[in-house]
DNA sequence: CACCCGATTATCT
DNA sequence: GATAATCGGGTGT
């Protein structure tokens, strides 16, 4: 399998058209000589300071301050005293801030990993279908924290060639603000 | 420095 | 369906 990590320029585009175009990549997690890979099927945009329901909204601070960043870098944040989530630092040039939160992911490589990381046995179709679920089953935590995701390494994004068969756009999830905006993404993959 | 609450999930009933 | 778990950033005193 090809796991070539995708061009910088990739994330130097509008955050929404990156979330979409994420769908159908591979997310590649390497722990020594560990090998975790999974395609993503689940994103959602945050585009930063015209988006209220973005971290990024309300300015810079210490703890967002990758969505500020260069683009292609992780944003990783903790929430609810127990999960963390990871997002891809992506914006064009008219943005500010702005960046991908992946929500989803479906296992290919490395399951036994994910399975001990999660804990019990868990099943294929639950094991990454939420985004702190993927942080847990990846291995992610702060020590990742502006990790650079477009070269070889701990944790990076790869192209792949998966045979999307459809694409739905919906309101985004757990926010308050801003749910006029369809910024979440689903894939279907052909089978 | 105190208080509030969140881009969630597991584990009950 | 409801709720606990459990941490740290943001806001305002």
């Amino acid at each position: 399998m090809q796991l070539n990590p995708l061009n910088p320029s990739f994330f130097n585009r509008n955050t929404v058209i990156v979330a979409q175009d994420l769908l159908g990549k591979c997310l590649v997690r390497t722990i020594g000589d560990q090998v975790v890979v999974g395609i993503i099927t689940e994103t959602e945009a945050y585009t930063g300071a015209d988006d209220p329901a973005s971290h990024s909204f309300k300015g810079k601070t210490p703890r967002t301050a990758a969505l500020f960043g260069p683009v292609g870098h992780a944003y990783i944040y903790f929430i609810y005293g127990n999960h963390y989530c990871l997002n891809v630092v992506a914006r064009e040039a008219a943005q500010s801030s702005g960046g991908v939160l992946i929500r989803a992911v479906e296992p290919l490589i490395g399951i036994e990993y994910m399975q001990a990381n999660r804990g019990k046995k868990i099943a294929r179709g639950q094991l990454t279908n939420g985004p702190g679920k993927v942080a847990q089953a990846f291995a992610i935590d702060k020590k990742l924290y502006g990790h650079c995701l477009y070269k070889k390494g701990e944790l990076y994004l790869a192209d792949y060639a998966a045979s999307i068969e459809a694409i739905i756009a919906s309101s985004r999830v757990g926010i308050s603000s801003a749910q006029e905006k369809q910024y979440r993404f689903q894939v279907i993959l052909k089978r």
